[in-house]
DNA sequence: TTGTATGGGTTTTTT
DNA sequence: ACCCATACAA
């Protein structure tokens, strides 16, 4: 499946693509005469989920209870036990990485016919389902995906056509309010401006239809439209529908407590004729509430399926005792849920270590010690993982892991075709390919700088809302009837020379071959050659890596198609690395030692989805630290900072309630001299902070300035020692900024005039008295 | 038209 | 700290 280059890109084709045709001849024999060995070794719960072939059946899988295993299990007793095609079965997951995974192991026991099987995820089910029948929604077939940058570009447009405040009304939020409303399977005629959440006075019904025109004309989907086209399509052709129930006579669901109410709709449409669905979930791991998932899809599945079979697997082969306990001691807090009990024969193993630190750079460097350690016990960095509730807290250790030599990787931190210039590559690719793409002309137009600026962007927008055409038709009609005068004429002719050229080339040479005529017809090669900054050198290398990323596909319509859906950079899957990424990310996976950093309230809980959501989304971050939990095998760490620097302003923090719920038998302190401390503090947020929130926020303020000065006086850690008493006018020293003179004071905060660094606002903890 | 300076708003999580 | 939009100079 993977090709076996020595640099992975992540790149690889999606089989699910190209299968379909090849499925239709009956190359591979079904499967031999089946010994039931595969079945050896499932527990009872897990074999009953497995023998339960037809009708309805919802398995409800805790973590760490092998539901990819018996998901696995049940795809090969299917097709050993019934006289089925691998295509018949249609088995969806979340994750390009779960659904590869799914695939590589289906195939060890099944062999080469497990490409054959209909596997992958939802968006790539949609994309698939809609490159067959575009016309039908009124989109041609070589319609491209919009990415989420390009999204919020377009509804900018879009605002400011509509003369709508843009500073008060963000595109982002427009973008939220849109993408909610897909996610419910809602199409702009069933909403109204009631649903509009408030947004710009209740316009975005009305916005959102204009937007969804203006994604029609450009042929274009955004990610909402993959689930909810095929929806449409299903809802309005009936035969078609009928054509799909026919074909997939089975049907598996992986996380099916993070469906959407769209992907719901799509599936029990789907499963509606044989009714042979099996869906796994689990309404503890549902961590996507914020993206329309509904856990409720759950608890109806009796509802819709009458007669559905339930199978419940709650024996855990991963953990610990202690990190079972830890994990499940805090999920016990949540108000909202089935109610399963996890078990394990494992031993207890070590207790769950709880850390406070000074600041977000010891937490690393603690961290990092620790890897070291495990190392040295013969423990792979593949093996541990940091685990982190925002991405910007990567950064911290990506700082310290390079000083240490320790070697990592970063999964979903910023992706390879997120990077400026792949996408400034993959913008010419788009206008190659379809001349619609405005948003990706617009882009490129001026890059490299040929002297064409908004004024002339201007002029070839209104040619071509006279004359309906995209801009890149525009710009070929201004060159034809001399529209344009001069040095603007004839860099609009280069430009439209250009890209005819390359549009008659596209489909008789490879997509590498086009890339590097791209690069060095348009001259965007050059420029960064040309640029003498540090970064340029990277870029142009990254620009060899496209090239090179670009010989594994065929055509490129299926590489844009890639470059939207799966591609990520992991990058030399060879070398031993620790792996670094969001929980969100770390949905599925499991490591033998797994540190969780930054339980601190504010940021885990995060403050913004407290305050969005409340006391629902107390819970699902109580579900995400769960998750975080029950990724560890062996060894759990948990750690809070006292300051960390967010938006480049130290803040100072209070533990997470999340620490103070974790059951005491099960965890094992270690404390720092002088910072906070769960056992001597206990009281300071043992509050009843479950029911009243906002009880709990006054507590930690009040509590917040007590904390301060007793963490400044006793700390020997950064710069200061006992500072406690700076006032207005005192000379200072700060170790960076140098000497100066407190000018203000808030708080603990200090506004100095530094004799060479200029004014400055520093915190109290960061100076000493001269 | 391009380049630089300044000020304001901002960042959760992802297919 | 960073990204952006706007303003103004070249």
């Amino acid at each position: 499946m993977r090709s076996g280059t020595k640099r992975d890109h992540g790149l690889y084709h999606d089989v699910m693509e190209d299968n379909f045709d090849i499925a239709n001849f009956d190359a591979l024999p079904s499967q031999a005469a089946p010994s039931t060995e595969y079945l050896d070794g499932l527990n009872e719960g897990q074999l009953a989920a497995v023998e339960a072939v037809d009708g309805p059946v919802l398995v409800l899988a805790g973590a760490g209870t092998g539901k990819t295993r018996v998901l696995i299990t049940r795809l090969a007793h299917i097709l050993y036990t019934r006289n089925i095609k691998p295509w018949e079965i249609l088995a969806v997951t979340f994750t390009n990485k779960a659904a590869q995974e799914m695939r590589e192991r289906t195939a060890a026991i099944i062999g080469p016919s497990a490409i054959e099987i209909k596997l992958g995820t939802f968006h790539a089910l949609g994309v698939w389902l809609l490159r067959r029948h575009a016309e039908l929604v009124g989109l041609q077939t070589n319609y491209t995906i919009l990415d989420p940058d390009d999204q919020i570009r377009l509804l900018k447009q879009i605002l400011v056509e509509e003369g709508v405040d843009v500073k008060k009304w963000p595109p982002r939020g427009l973008a939220s309010v849109i993408d909610r409303w897909k996610d419910k399977g809602l199409r702009p005629e069933q909403v109204t401006s009631s649903n509009g959440e408030g947004f710009a006075h209740g316009r975005a019904a009305a916005l959102y239809k204009i937007y969804q025109a203006r994604l029609q004309t450009l042929n274009t989907c955004d990610f909402g439209d993959l689930l909810l086209h095929p929806l449409t399509l299903f809802q309005t052709h009936a035969d078609l529908l009928e054509k799909y129930q026919n074909r997939f006579k089975y049907i598996l669901v992986d996380e099916y407590q993070d469906t959407n109410v769209a992907q719901y709709l799509l599936l029990r449409l789907l499963a509606q004729k044989h009714k042979n669905i099996c869906c796994v979930g689990d309404d503890d791991q549902s961590i996507y509430g914020w993206r329309g998932a509904e856990v409720g899809n759950i608890l109806r599945f009796e509802d819709d399926f009458p007669g559905a079979a339930v199978v419940r697997l709650e024996r855990n082969y991963r953990s610990t005792a202690h990190i079972l306990g830890a994990a499940s001691g805090l999920i016990e807090k949540n108000e909202d849920r089935l109610g399963k009990t996890l078990w394990t024969e494992d031993n207890d193993g070590d207790k769950v270590t709880l850390r406070g630190i000074w600041d977000g750079k010891s937490e690393a460097r603690w961290i990092a010690d620790e890897i070291e350690t495990h190392q040295r016990k013969g423990v792979s960095l593949d093996n541990m993982a940091i685990l982190v509730r925002a991405s910007f807290q990567t950064r911290d250790f990506e700082e310290c892991f390079n000083s240490a030599g320790i070697t990592y990787r970063v999964i979903g931190g910023l992706r390879f075709y997120e990077r400026r210039e792949i996408r400034d590559v993959i913008a010419y690719l788009r206008v190659i390919n379809q001349q619609n793409d405005d948003l990706a002309f617009e882009r490129i137009y001026n890059l490299p700088k040929r002297g064409l600026g908004p004024k002339a962007l201007e002029k070839l927008r209104t040619i071509g809302r006279d004359l309906r055409l995209s801009l890149a038709q525009s710009a070929d009609y201004a060159v034809e009837h001399s529209l344009f005068k001069g040095k603007a004429l004839a860099a609009l002719a280069e430009v439209s020379k250009n890209f005819t050229g390359w549009r008659e080339q596209k489909d008789y040479i490879s997509p590498s071959e086009l890339v590097e005529m791209v690069l060095d017809g348009s001259g965007y090669l050059q420029m960064w050659k040309d640029d003498k900054s540090t970064e340029a050198e990277g870029k142009v290398e990254n620009l060899k890596e496209l090239v090179e990323a670009l010989t594994e596909y065929e055509t490129l319509n299926q590489f844009l198609e890639h470059v939207a859906l799966v591609m990520d950079n992991n990058q030399d899957i060879n070398a031993e690395m620790v792996s670094v990424m969001t929980l969100h990310a770390a949905k599925g996976l499991e490591y033998e030692v797994v540190f969780l950093p930054g339980w601190e309230e504010g940021l885990f809980p995060h403050q913004r989805a407290l305050d969005e959501n409340g006391l629902k989304a107390l819970e699902e971050e109580r579900r995400l630290a769960y998750v975080g939990i029950t990724r560890a095998k062996k060894r759990c760490y948990i750690s809070h900072a006292s300051n960390r620097q967010i938006h480049g302003q130290w803040q100072n923090s209070l533990p997470s309630r999340f620490v103070h719920e974790l059951p005491n038998e099960h965890i094992v302190e270690q404390g720092e001299a002088g910072l906070y401390s769960r056992s001597s503090n206990e009281e300071t947020v043992q509050t009843n902070w479950q029911t009243n929130t906002a009880s709990h926020l006054s507590d930690i303020l009040q509590k917040r300035a007590a904390q301060n000065k007793q963490l400044t006086d006793n700390s020997s850690k950064p710069v200061n020692s006992g500072d406690a008493g700076i006032g207005i006018g005192d000379r200072v020293f700060h170790q960076k900024f140098g000497y100066g003179r407190v000018l203000a004071k808030d708080a603990n905060k200090l506004e100095i005039a530094f004799d060479k660094a200029g004014t400055k606002k520093v915190m109290e903890n960061f100076v000493d008295p001269t």
